[in-house]
DNA sequence: ACCTGAACACCGTTCAAGT
DNA sequence: ACCTGAACACCGTTCAAGT
């Protein structure tokens, strides 16, 4: 969820991650950063299923209990990828002096692009507050570009509509494209709409821009009134 | 996901319960109907993580491999119960002769309303594809509430953006709440927004509405023009 | 047709012990 | 400070056996 995002103050009143500073020494075989990339390599190649501490430790050649040294529970690791793949959206945003509806349109696109590129971060997003550094990060950037455009409610409705609109989509594209996927594998004759779509995510990437240009005309039609 | 809704051919082709018929005797200690009665009980009263075949079974007195003569797998329970909570919705929607603008709000609302009225649906519903019966029935109300608004592509995008608003504003509402749930056990001075505003779902609520309206200003806006 | 019971192959997590 | 190893209390699911 992206609504922390206009009220950054709470995320220090919440258990996670990255309130928690790490552990570390001199040479250790193991780092929090190594970790997070192990996590993303096993998820991207074997899906959120393949999610445990074992096959993580195993991707990393060492014990499942040695990763409780730098992570607290399970959904920690869960956590961290999600926010590791949304570093590729939060890198290289928007200037700050770009247009409120283009910076809007760009920064949405990006996070988006970031959730459907890895399927599993769309899964999980949509049951973990995204309150990461680059979740973070991507919001402000919505928040900054809405600023002024009305008075604050109008400000906070406008940045809800749109955080959820970057949510709700990712995680129905994505649910959408497994769904096809299972149809695929159990129907020899596949004579759905899989085939007329040969790509679903990219026709919905075109939805979700179309879609968001919905929104961004309310929130010009509110304002201009 | 509720774009299936826009397609509702291509639900036939996935392996979902809603396709499977259930088997069943003349007095069975066991239905599919009390086992779903079970699990959102369980639900309910101990949240998503109770979710396990053995804790279903004891709350019905059986074993938990008598289950899968029901049921073929534990995300069938998961699908089952969100869509079983979404009967509330469902029933007593909005006249078909109503105004389209009310029919969505109305719609959208008591989606929305009984997603996040059980916490866990509103997390479930970001990782499973809303395909069951009374989902179905939802969506296909939005569907018809927009059908003549533009054309078939306007339609799609208003789809789109009604259904990714529900499921956003729902799972990051949820997600919020819970966020806030864990700081109040963790801090026992607790001086933030969890204080300020004592019932974070129904502000949130509010804001879902204003976040609508924004959508279907944006689609008036398009259509008038 | 329905339900049980044993069994298999896993899980996350704790914690004492090693270095 | 970091990592191992054993152990605990779970999981979902299959399948032969009962009635």
């Amino acid at each position: 969820m992206l609504a922390i995002m206009s009220d950054p103050g709470s995320a220090h009143q919440f258990d996670s991650v990255f309130h928690r500073t790490e552990r570390r020494r001199s040479q250790p075989s193991l780092t929090r950063e190594r970790i997070v990339e192990g996590t993303i390599a096993l998820l991207d190649r074997d899906g959120a299923r393949a999610l445990t501490m074992r096959k993580v430790a195993t991707e990393l050649g060492v014990h499942a209990t040695s990763l409780y040294w730098y992570v607290k529970r399970r959904e920690d690791l869960v956590d961290l990828a999600v926010d590791g793949i949304l570093a590729e959206a939060a890198a290289d945003l928007p200037a700050p002096d770009a247009p409120w509806d283009t910076a809007i349109r760009e920064t949405a696109r990006r996070y988006y692009a970031a959730l459907t590129a890895h399927t599993w971060a769309a899964e999980f997003a949509g049951s973990r507050p995204l309150i990461g550094p680059n979740a973070v990060t991507l919001g402000r950037r919505i928040v900054n570009a809405l600023h002024g455009l009305g008075d604050e409610e109008q400000q906070a409705v406008a940045i809800r509509a749109v955080s959820n609109q970057i949510i709700g989509a990712a995680t129905s594209a994505v649910a959408m494209q497994t769904t096809k996927a299972h149809a695929s594998h159990e129907h020899e004759a596949v004579m759905d709409t899989a085939v007329s779509e040969p790509d679903g995510l990219a026709v919905e990437h075109t939805y979700f821009d179309k879609a968001l240009d919905l929104i961004l005309e309310g929130i010009t039609a509110r304002h201009d009134a």
